[in-house]
DNA sequence: GTTCTGTATCGACGAACATCGATGCTTCGA
DNA sequence: TCGAAGCATCGATGTTCGTCGATACAGAAC
């Protein structure tokens, strides 16, 4: 329930102005990211922003099926198990994990499209 | 250094589903990321974590000539002039702002193609 | 030189985070 | 029914982060 959806907010788009010499123009808030979208975003990239997090979605997304248990990922990254499945929560909350429980194990595969959501805020911009 | 990386080694794919019932199998090591080029992309993802921060990005591409200065990304985010100051150096340090000083005023410009190259490690897998 | 203005840096404080050990919960097999 | 395995949650701890006020620095105007 997080942050779920894919607020395409992109966070470019220059054009050109005159005023050049003048410093000090409150800049516009036209294409500008309100907090609101600047906070979605955000929650996004940090889930993002750490590296055994970067390492796991690594490690599912080039598994054999594209999907993993606690117990494949918590051995290669030499971490407790709590702690990969608190990081595994944080990108399922963050939408770019999706949690699937078969019998006692659960299976983590990289949601369709998450990534490449997030890929086209940051190209946004022509 | 790409994230993914799809593991074009199609072998170990088990086709005919012999693996399927084993959980357990450490994860190969093949296109998962090492610690050290994790690190490095986290320390990027980790930059643009923060809301003020992408709002700061998004300031000064849509600004009149791509560029602005301190003062005037300071009103608008209704932060601190130090506190924009230290976000400012942060997206400087992570290679995403560029920051020239042309007199008194500092101003502050995308660096090409750096949001692209990030947001090309998180497509980069198919 | 002095003063003013725009920025960067420093020190501090509160909040958030990563990690761990212990424990609870759920499912499977004996 | 009972025990075991896989995983999630809880509480605690050391570290990092965001923010602020105060201050130091550099360029411009006088």
């Amino acid at each position: 329930m997080p942050l779920a959806d894919t607020a395409d907010t992109g966070l470019m788009v220059a054009e050109d102005g005159a005023a050049d010499a003048l410093c000090c123009v409150p800049a516009q808030g036209d294409g500008a990211l309100d907090a609101a979208e600047a906070a979605v975003l955000a929650a996004r990239f940090k889930a993002l922003s750490d590296p055994n997090r970067l390492r796991l979605l690594s490690m599912v997304s080039s598994s054999a099926d594209a999907e993993a248990c606690v117990c494949d990922l918590s051995e290669p990254l030499d971490l407790g198990q709590p702690t990969v499945s608190h990081h595994l929560k944080i990108l399922v909350d963050a939408g770019i994990l999706h949690r699937e429980k078969r019998g006692v194990w659960a299976y983590y595969s990289l949601v369709p499209g998450a990534l490449e959501g997030l890929a086209a805020t940051l190209t946004r911009k022509a």
